[in-house]
DNA sequence: CGGTTGACTGTTT
DNA sequence: TAAACAGCCAACC
């Protein structure tokens, strides 16, 4: 495995993160599926700790499979919930998102481009 | 080369 | 519901 191979299955990653409309979230298992590397969504938070605090992809709205902001260090959690709600994505008050109203389905949007 | 880590997940208590 | 557990796997050191 090349460190080309790396670099590509990082940038289909993070090109499914971009492809996530406002005001939907997807989790991190399902970013990882739909890249084609089912069984890697640690992978796929791994890559949006690691942003360019400059980065325009649009990390908050990935969320894990519990419908909730993942727990990390640090205080990009607040900045997460913040962003959310200004998308319209509510949160209950125990932090979670309904998930079966909120997630993105590729599917039922835009045409995947096939490849 | 081998052990550790972690923005994860599905199953079982 | 929620916590504990046990798999998982690329990246890191």
């Amino acid at each position: 495995m090349t460190r080309r191979d790396r670099d590509e299955r990082h940038a289909r990653i993070l090109a499914v993160v971009d492809s996530i409309p406002r005001g939907r979230v997807a989790t991190y298992g399902q970013i990882a599926r739909e890249a084609g590397l089912p069984r890697n969504a640690r992978l796929v938070g791994r890559l949006l700790a690691n942003l360019p605090s400059g980065s325009k992809i649009p990390w908050h709205r990935v969320i894990n499979s519990a419908g909730q902001i993942s727990p990390r260090p640090g205080s990009s959690i607040a900045r997460q919930r913040r962003l959310l709600a200004r998308e319209g994505v509510r949160l209950s008050p125990a932090g979670r998102i309904d998930l079966a109203r909120f997630r993105w389905q590729p599917a039922d949007d835009e045409p995947r481009a096939a490849r």
